[in-house]
DNA sequence: CGGCTGACGTAAC
DNA sequence: TGTTACGCCAGCC
């Protein structure tokens, strides 16, 4: 059942296709779900190659503390605040207010 | 081929 | 309570 899947990205981008609208995650609880708990980092670098795939909304994915650390990745700046924001999320200094609010988690 | 870096997170001190 | 070190996987020099 559920053999290993292809790529440790292609489990990323599965999870991170599922986020709902106007709900985010973070990188160490996709890791976390992967059974990887500690290669959050990894997740964060598949993001990176994510970005090139519209099915992927890397912008709903944030660090732990609700912080837009690859912000910087999208093109723009204001690229992933914008897109947020778009989707109903209030970001303050690149931090997502009410995170625990819009936190979204894997269907475990 | 070897080593460093990077969208993170947790543990240890 | 704040800082430092380590682990993880893949890509790049």
């Amino acid at each position: 059942m559920m053999e290993k899947q292809n790529d440790f990205f292609e489990r990323v981008y599965d999870v991170v296709r599922q986020i709902p609208f106007g709900k985010v995650t973070t990188y160490g609880r996709i890791a976390q779900y992967l059974g990887a708990p500690k290669s959050a980092r990894t997740v964060g670098y598949a993001m990176n190659a994510a970005h090139t795939k519209a099915d992927v909304p890397a912008h709903r994915v944030v660090n732990r503390i609700g912080l837009l650390t690859g912000k910087h990745h999208f093109g723009g700046i204001n690229t992933m605040q914008q897109l947020l924001e778009a989707e109903g999320h209030l970001i303050i200094k690149d931090q997502i207010q009410n995170f625990n609010a819009v936190f979204w988690s894997p269907n475990a």
